[in-house]
DNA sequence: GTATCTGCAAAACATTTGCAATTCT
DNA sequence: AGAATTGCAAATGTTTTGCAGATAC
């Protein structure tokens, strides 16, 4: 049994060729994909793979919480394997996003001192070394 | 000349009555609303207004840097015309946007160092003190 | 009188939904 | 066989675009 289907059953998700390939992307690629950029690379090994798929698909795995919906562009939902604490920016030149580590405990917010946090999102935009 | 008048001016914006209108109500009331909660607002006092011009205006004052863009939302757009740094705090539970004082002094980041930054967009989700 | 701004209608996208066919056990 | 998964086609919802008429200076 391969990593990713083990992983797949560790978190109550059925495995099938469709999910495996998915999270297997996601997981090799780290470049934040958009459902279109997935669908557009797995359709040349899986013909059949359809878009509805990769959505139900990406849809599961968020709900699952073994991936993240990355909201950093105005008009396209991207997603990310990695669910460790880190954050994104965002090249405004390149378009490319590439992850930093960072704390969730660094970032203490008084006023939210007695709120319940679930998701913390930390979007950086603006230029990166190769682009300046 | 009114307030709004002056500040749209000074940002090198024609004033329009439309354009005021919109300016004023995201002034006043700071509720981060979508274009369709403004549209529906506005239109009672503007009847000819529509969507459209919402949408130019609010993409015209968002490249002026007078009006934020907040992508906290899978599926729609938000705008605040506080530009000063906050970060957003979602309540899941009753779906309110909430403001919170952050310093973006203290979001070092080493890894982006000698990287350009233009934007800090931090979003926080959970449950707000009402709904607990 | 010429530039710009507005607003309708249509188009363009991303995403969701309904449902029938397929697959898996 | 029974339950879940897949995928097509259509629907939905947001945002953009083209263009004609209105407005402003």
């Amino acid at each position: 049994m391969g990593n990713v289907t083990k992983f797949l059953v560790e978190n109550k998700i059925k495995p099938s060729y469709q999910r495996m390939s998915i999270l297997e992307y996601l997981i090799k690629y780290k470049t934040h994909p958009t459902v279109d950029e997935i669908h557009q690379k797995l359709v040349v090994e899986i013909p059949t793979l359809s878009k509805t798929t990769v959505y139900n698909t990406l849809k599961l795995f968020v709900e699952k919480g073994i991936v993240l919906l990355i909201n950093i562009e105005d008009n396209e939902t991207r997603y990310d394997a990695d669910t460790s604490a880190h954050g994104h920016f965002k090249c405004v030149k390149c378009n490319k996003i590439y992850d930093f580590s960072f704390n969730n405990a660094d970032i203490v917010v008084d006023e939210l001192k007695q709120y319940i946090i679930q998701q913390t999102h930390l979007y950086i935009k603006g230029i990166c070394l190769i682009c300046l």
